[in-house]
RNA sequence: GCGGGCAUAACUCAGCGGUAGAGUGCGACCUUCACACGGUCGAAGUCACAGGUUCAAAUCCUGUUGCCCGCACCA
């Protein structure tokens, strides 16, 4: 039998086809065996409902797959817990977009029926990022997926939020809140976008009511002046200190307010150094105005106009007002002064609307106790957080905990468990429906209209996904999962708040470890956004795209197509240069790439090079075992044997590669377990690329062609093995090319899983553990010497400028009977690789005129040039060869010459420095005896 | 303002106490029967700057400069 493969490698025709039979197989799918020991779970961050895939998607479906699928192949019952999240929100926007378009509106549907909607909405377009999630290849199990609004979720949402209720941590409370008006929701501290914008300041006077003279004071929200309570200055202040207490004439209201001394909010060198205070609209007035006991005038409803304190401007929208309010002030004579002013404006995420801070009553949880057990399981080592970099982090902002606002005013969401009587107006907060007031037992309820934070049912997900709160099996199996991993600007958002909710109701951290990672940017490190034009979608790295088709997406919609890819060039300029479009790179590849960034770089610029290079690697995977397979045919006969072959029979190089196996095994699980899959990839980047490839494979061919059937025999083996291993080391990071390149290698040689059983898919295979190969020190120092050999000879070929057709007659002066011995086992390797036609092995003496030399291990490499090129070329490389070895020997020395080295250093390092210099004066003193002999020639 | 991080080859980044690494890019040569999505060879770095600790510092400490990220402030 014969299997041919193609000539490149298609990932378009692999991908899918070992999706869909991986899930027919069953592999993704975990037990609840009650067996936690043997249990390894990772709880998907979940993407929102409204969410397709983006890089950062991409980017944590790798990290997490390859872990997932490492655990699998190690035989643990692995459990990746797939799942989206409700998005309150941003599927309230989306959803009220599309009824926008339709003619109709949120208010005009009502409560009910808008819900019906959304979930119309979700079955039909909802969760697409699931699908997409299949494409990368990602493993959690599909039978499992959850939705924090489905039954079992909103379930443990009713049962915390009662909870909590119950124990004093939950409580409605008036504060001020950020209110955006577009989404009319207020949103919690944490999603408030601020960036620096250009704005106005704008002066104007209050004038004392007795008439004795103004005070001028500054803002750049004029229309807030309607809810000021105060004029503030700084007690110190020798302007003011005639002003405080006396009494200042509101413009637009029949009332007066005072001069407060405030060292706190009033900076004398600012401004004029008195500030108008308004608590009701802003943070630090609000602060101020508890502090003295000012009035709270609320001056705005929730849909931005103005109310009835708003005087003459009620009614009008806030900006409108903000006008109209400077105009007034100006035909009062009270204005000031205008001047151009930055400043920091808060905005909310999804709809950019500026956020009004406004009094409102909300509901809320006291995170204080909470944070503080969340702060001790990080200091106790219950949980661990990698990189350590952001330990500091987390322990600032838990330690500086604030409450956290978890009602939003939206009909998506979990509707708040909590019921206002109409009788007594007590709250009565119940898990199902009361039918009468635990109060006053009046039968007329009406249930809070607010909706809970998103992030309320994600902080629960850990265990809500598993059961809680029941008592399930699969709690029991899975809880406390084994890692979170996740990028790290939700470590505040997510992961302290399942922390805390974690360590709260489960009474144990929700995971062991917390792994974060950082950003996918563009070349330069700027944030993908379609602003910028410089989002890539991953979907067309992997199946291709048009660059006309890539920079549509990448940009706005509305964006001219010459403006889109002039700002796409800017953001990718060495890809873009090229004017292509995306090859169909496959999963593997952009996986790949994913997965070389390591875990502490907080902003991964995106290299399309880089991705073209790990789908040229797929295409390395594809034709090494191209290569292979043609010699690897006996081991398909019936009963073949397959096994590794015991290192009496290998040759050197079959114990050389085998000991580089062992090697890439170690690197590729330390890369794991510490969390460095960039070490991982380069580890078994360079074992089969440079180790394998560019080196076993060439020194295999003359055996594999030769005559020798025992040395063939075990040849085919080694290969076999070594390629079979490669593809279970890669399997976690590159799952689809390994997947087939393993079903092609013949069942002898394939690894069992992890318990012995015969395994039918790679996924499930025995993942390559320390100890599986033998490390060979002889081996590595015999091949060592061959490589040596070949290279210098290759480096005087190219260096002389020896053409590649013509045949050197290459001479090797070994320097121990080991060495001659390798070179005559490796006589027709050297020469291949070489293109020598012969290798002759010297006899001691004198060295001959007309040559180029090179010292590998203390062997002499002697390449006679007549007839090839000039001989005199010979001079100036070895030259340069001497200069640099001088160099380094001088250096060497000089540290053997100083006393306190000799004295303090540790003993192998002043031994080491020994041998260093000794074999580099050996070297030295062949080449400038070369060096002797190439000027005699040339004087002649 | 407070806190954190980063400055290493043209680019993107590893290395974090014992003679400077990778990939890309660059230059030269090669279509040799797995792969041009390839092969061979080569050029390229006072490891930001200034001090200190050490026998030894890119690596540890201090300071300076320049970027970046949080948090706060911005009347």
């Amino acid at each position: 039998m014969t299997i041919e493969l193609s000539k490149g490698y298609d990932p378009t025709d692999v991908e899918p086809r070992w999706y869909a039979e991986w899930i027919r197989a069953g592999h993704f799918n975990a037990e609840d065996t009650g067996d936690a020991a043997n249990a390894y779970c990772i709880a998907i961050p979940p993407p929102n409902v409204t969410g397709s895939l983006h890089m950062g998607h991409a980017l944590f479906s790798t990290i997490q797959d390859a872990l997932i699928r490492t655990a699998r192949m190690r035989g643990f019952n692995t459990l990746w817990q797939p799942g989206v999240d409700h998005a309150g929100i941003a599927t309230e926007v989306v959803v009220s977009r599309l009824l926008a378009s339709e003619g109709t509106s949120r208010k005009e549907l009502g409560r009910e029926r808008f819900l019906q909607r959304v979930w119309q909405w979700k079955e039909q377009s909802g969760g697409r990022i699931t699908e997409q999630l299949r494409t990368m290849g990602a493993s959690p199990d599909w039978s499992r997926e959850r939705f924090t609004m489905d039954e079992q979720c909103s379930r443990a949402v009713r049962e915390a939020f009662v909870r909590l209720y119950e124990e004093g941590l939950i409580y409605r409370g008036e504060r001020l809140v950020n209110w955006s008006v577009k989404a009319q929701t207020v949103i919690s501290d944490l999603e408030v976008e601020r960036a620096e914008e250009d704005g106005e300041l704008f002066s104007f006077a209050y004038l004392f009511a007795d008439g004795s003279g103004e005070i001028i004071v500054a803002t750049t929200r004029p229309e807030t002046i309607l809810g000021d309570t105060a004029v503030a200055v700084h007690p110190d202040d020798p302007r003011y200190k005639d002003a405080i207490g006396k009494q200042l004439k509101c413009p637009f209201a029949d009332r007066t307010i005072p001069v407060i001394a405030d060292s706190v909010l009033v900076d004398m060198k600012f401004g004029t150094g008195a500030v108008k205070v308004t608590p009701a609209h802003d943070f630090n007035d609000y602060e101020t105005g508890r502090r003295h006991s000012l009035p709270f005038i609320n001056i705005l409803n929730l849909d931005g106009t103005l109310n009835e304190n708003g005087a003459a401007f009620a009614g009008r929208d806030r900006f409108d007002a903000r006008k109209a309010v400077k105009k007034a002030l100006d035909e009062m004579g009270l204005a000031r002064e205008r001047k151009q002013h930055r400043l920091s404006i808060a905005r909310e995420a999804r709809t950019a609307d500026i956020l009004e801070p406004m009094l409102l009553p909300q509901w809320y949880v006291h995170a204080k106790p909470l944070a503080d057990k969340a702060l001790a399981a990080v200091r106790e080592g219950k949980t661990t957080i990698e990189p350590e970099e952001w330990v500091k982090t987390w322990e600032h902002w838990l330690t500086n905990i604030q409450e956290w606002c978890i009602s939003r005013q939206l009909w998506w969401g979990h509707q708040i468990p909590a019921w206002y009587c109409d009788a007594c107006k007590e709250i009565t907060v119940a898990r199902t429906t009361p039918s009468k007031c635990s109060k006053c037992g009046h039968t007329s309820l009406k249930q809070e209209s607010d909706v809970l934070d998103t992030w309320f049912s994600s902080a629960l997900w850990p265990f809500s996904t598993l059961g809680w709160p029941d008592k399930t099996k699969a709690l029991e199996t899975f809880y406390p999962t084994s890692v979170m991993e996740t990028g790290y600007d939700i470590l505040f958002f997510w992961v302290a708040r399942m922390m805390m909710f974690g360590i709260h109701f489960m009474g144990e951290v929700p995971f062991k470890r917390v792994l974060l990672h950082g950003m996918v940017c563009d070349e330069r490190g700027e944030k993908m956004s379609k602003v910028k034009g410089n989002v890539i979608d991953p979907l067309h790295l992997i199946h291709g795209a048009t660059l006309p088709t890539i920079v549509e997406a990448a940009s706005q919609r509305g964006t001219s197509a010459e403006d889109a890819l002039k700002k796409f060039k800017q953001c990718y300029p060495s890809y873009a240069e090229r004017g292509e479009g995306f090859a169909a790179f496959g999963a593997d590849a952009v996986r790949f790439y994913l997965a070389t960034n390591p875990p502490q770089a907080t902003r991964i610029n995106l290299q399309l090079r880089q991705v073209e290079r790990a789908r040229n690697f797929a295409n390395k995977l594809w034709n090494a075992t191209r290569f292979a397979l043609p010699y690897l045919e006996p081991l398909f006969d019936e009963g073949a044997d397959g096994s590794m072959p015991s290192a009496a029979e290998m040759s050197p190089a079959d114990r050389w590669i085998v000991a580089r196996l062992a090697a890439a095994t170690e690197e590729v699980n330390r890369g794991l377990d510490e969390f460095r899959l960039d070490e991982c990839s380069t580890a078994i980047r360079r074992f089969f690329w440079d180790e394998l490839c560019d080196w076993y494979l060439e020194l295999s061919k003359p055996v594999l062609n030769g005559a020798d059937e025992r040395a063939k025999s075990t040849t085919r083996r080694v290969l076999a093995r070594c390629l079979e291993a490669s593809f279970r080391l890669l399997h976690p990071i590159m799952p689809f090319v390994t997947e087939e390149l393993w079903q092609k290698l013949p069942a002898s040689v394939r690894a069992p899983r992890a318990n012995g059983a015969v395994a039918t898919h790679v996924c499930v295979a025995k993942f390559g553990a320390i100890g599986d190969y033998a490390r060979d020190e002889a081996a590595e120092r015999a091949l060592a010497f061959v490589q040596g050999v070949i290279t210098a000879a290759r480096n005087i070929r190219g260096e002389l400028g020896i053409k590649q057709k013509d045949a050197i007659a290459l001479r090797v002066r070994p320097a121990s009977d080991e060495q001659r011995a390798l070179l005559t086992q490796y006589d027709a390797q050297i020469r291949a690789l070489t293109i020598a036609s012969g290798v002759t092995i010297e006899a001691p003496g004198r060295r001959p005129r007309g040559v180029g030399f090179a010292v590998v291990e203390g062997a002499e490499v002697i390449v006679p040039l007549a007839g090839l090129i000039d001989p005199a070329a010979e001079q100036a490389r070895l030259e340069k060869e001497i200069a640099k070895g001088k160099k380094d020997l001088e250096k060497v020395n000089k540290q053997l010459s100083n006393e306190n080295f000799i004295a303090r250093a540790a003993v192998e390092a002043v031994q080491s420095t020994r041998d260093e210099a000794a074999s580099l004066a050996a070297r030295l003193g062949k080449l400038e005896e070369a060096l002797a002999v190439v000027r005699e020639a040339d004087a002649r």
